[in-house]
DNA sequence: TTCGGGCTTTCGGCCTGCCTAAATCTCGGC
DNA sequence: GCCGAGATTTAGGCAGGCCGAAAGCCCGAA
């Protein structure tokens, strides 16, 4: 089966599913978070089991196989290093990329990209806190909680911020948080940062953001 | 109608064709230059004459419309600031950066474009002497002769080589022939550099160099 | 234990872009 | 003026990805 931009818009996608939390990825999520209606998951599904990509029992959830998984990891690989790219050479800012990677992701040679990789000296990580997964799929795992999760009073630096959702990007951005903030929990949805002011974080963004433990 | 990567593949060999000799290009050409069946360039040219693209009278050549030089002019801006970019940032040789063009020209954002096109302080011309249009589709033409068409004697340097085979461009490259080198025709097939070296063309190659006039 | 709502799958269809094979047209040579 | 080679178009199909509607399955609540 050929590797075509859908085949790892849907790796990539069940991927990051178990990336910071263990449960499998049911058909009805994926669908959701690709955009499509439930049926084209169970059509790619087939299709991706077929070439031994992932494993699934019908009614059950996803799971990436070792290959699967090194599929992913490359396309992870690619999307975290070009936005890791966008920010340190041509002016983006770290809450805008993520559409732009998106689709180079799909676009870039193993030539170009070990390119990206040199100039940029290797990288650990993109501009969100997200790991960026080594050729061979190997990644350093870094022990992190929710913001949503923490217990009130804990203290912690941002790890990293999901890229999910663009504008809860911006507003962090616009709230000066990013990767690397220090702050304490005041409760689910209150922060301090070190200058000693305060910010109320919608519910979503709460979520969104993980404090290293 | 939209703008996808097989409709700017069109426009783009169309618009090249052009580039340097004034006949339309017609559909078996066209199938040719793009490697589809003559078939596929007949349906795809319906949409393109729907779509105001292109005139096309049934049995006849094929041209742009303003509308479709335009979209052409984005696509062939695309590609050769691409080129331009891979050979002076990221390592390529003027000779490699065909292929990765290819797909790159049908991801980049205007964005993401504008900030390449800065970076390389807007250049007039890409690695292999093409001219690269600017946002509005405007370049500036140079007079140009054909090596293979140079009466013997004629001396002049290259302006450009055509990208199309990428063996010739090998083959030249392993010659020190490229864009900016001083030649003198001795005739239609050989060549002085300015060393008082001769090499000997293929008729291919011959016929893919231009020189000033 | 049964039932119903929600999740998953099946089914039939659509669109793009490509193909081959079979018309059909054009035009230069005789 | 006719004819045939070569170019172009038409017709019928295929694969990838997507859809909505309808059928099937699963599991928790009662």
């Amino acid at each position: 089966m050929s590797t075509t931009p859908a085949v790892e818009d849907y790796l990539k996608t069940i991927y990051a599913h178990t990336e910071w939390q263990p449960e499998p990825i049911t058909p009805s999520v994926l669908a959701a978070r690709l955009g499509v209606a439930p049926s084209s998951v169970t059509e790619m599904v087939k299709k991706l089991a077929g070439a031994g990509l992932i494993t699934h029992v019908p009614y059950g959830p996803l799971r990436l196989t070792p290959a699967g998984f090194l599929g992913a990891s490359a396309v992870v690989r690619r999307h975290r290093l070009v936005e890791t790219w966008l920010v340190r050479e041509m002016g983006y800012d770290w809450d805008q990329v993520h559409d732009e990677a998106e689709i180079l992701e799909h676009a870039l040679s193993d030539r170009l990209l070990e390119a990206i990789d040199v100039r940029l000296g290797r990288p650990g990580s993109d501009p969100h806190g997200d790991l960026i997964p080594a050729a061979d799929g190997s990644l350093v795992r870094v022990p992190a909680i929710r913001l949503a999760d923490a217990a009130p009073g804990h203290a912690g630096t941002v790890l990293r911020i999901s890229d999910r959702d663009p504008a809860i990007l911006r507003d962090l951005a616009a709230d000066s948080i990013g990767p690397g903030s220090a702050l304490t929990v005041l409760e689910s949805c209150a922060v301090r940062l070190p200058g000693g002011s305060i910010r109320l974080l919608a519910p979503d963004a709460a979520a969104s953001i993980w404090l290293t433990k």
